[in-house]
DNA sequence: AAAAATTAAGACAATTAAGTCCCAAAATTA
DNA sequence: TAATTTTGGGACTTAATTGTCTTAATTTTT
């Protein structure tokens, strides 16, 4: 559904949306420990998303990762589309150049709505789903 | 959402459902010019739907694959099990080792009901979705 | 100004998925 | 029975994804 590397970028954003802000940054190292992941790799998708402005960051000592207020209303989606483009949600499920209604395959009425809906509810904004992690009604790395 | 031999074997077998039956067998090579895809690709595919009798196949000249009554009312989703295993469906959008709502990642209110969606369309079975190429509603290969 | 800590960037390695090839086994035809 | 045609199975190759390593650039501390 989604790649190894979206779902490491979400728990990270997800991670820094949580314990992050403009006082407080976070090292690679720290989030790559807490959701068990190699730092090296993650770094890389972090970086990404930095290029992007998804995140934000500074270097030498105190320096990290973390996220703005208005990063935090971001849809959550962004971070999906930059790591994977977002064809991976659009394209025809059996393989078809397009997915549409003009042309569609077998299983499009079946399936299209709810490939929708699924966009749908991750266009919900980043502080969103960080809320229910404080909450404590939502897990991240577990 | 399928890996790309999924797709392949699904669009194999519902182009079997419309073509083929127990007095008229299909060749691996007829199939992938249909479907525009690598024979030896497919025959490999379907050599392990087979195996696993999801769909009949028969050696030498006139042999070829085709679909008995019964297999054409197996649920769509099996073609998919064969070729990915179930848990690509079912696993956690975020990767969490277990998708509960015990330990819920923080998109999984948003998602598992539709991934739970999503796998019962595919358990309508083959001949249903063959009946809409046959109808003219819906099309393969594009 | 020098040393230390951190991100940035890109080359490199390992693993997995996708695709090819070869030969054996079985069935048909002649 | 011999030749031909097809599936069956496994080794191999290629491509994509995942993961590692090294070095440079930037910032802070001393
Ligand atoms: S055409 Fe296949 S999902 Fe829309
Ligand atoms: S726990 Fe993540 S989708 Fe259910």
């Amino acid at each position: 559904m989604l790649s190894s590397s979206s779902k490491y970028a979400v728990n990270a954003v997800l991670y820094l949306a949580v314990h992050s802000n403009d006082k407080n940054k976070i090292r690679a190292k720290e989030i790559a420990e807490a959701i068990k992941l190699p730092s090296p790799f993650l770094s890389k998708l972090l970086q990404s998303l930095s290029r992007e402005n998804l995140i934000s960051s500074s270097k030498g000592p105190t320096g990290g990762f973390y996220l703005t207020k208005q990063a935090l209303n971001t849809p959550l989606i962004e971070v999906v589309n930059i790591i994977d483009g977002t064809s991976r949600l659009e394209d025809c499920v059996l393989g078809l150049k397009k997915c549409s209604s003009e042309q569609p395959c077998p299983v499009h009425y079946s399936v299209q709505p709810l490939k929708q809906k699924f966009r749908k509810e991750l266009q919900e904004n980043i502080s969103v789903f960080a809320e229910k992690v404080k909450n404590g009604e939502a897990y991240l790395f577990v």
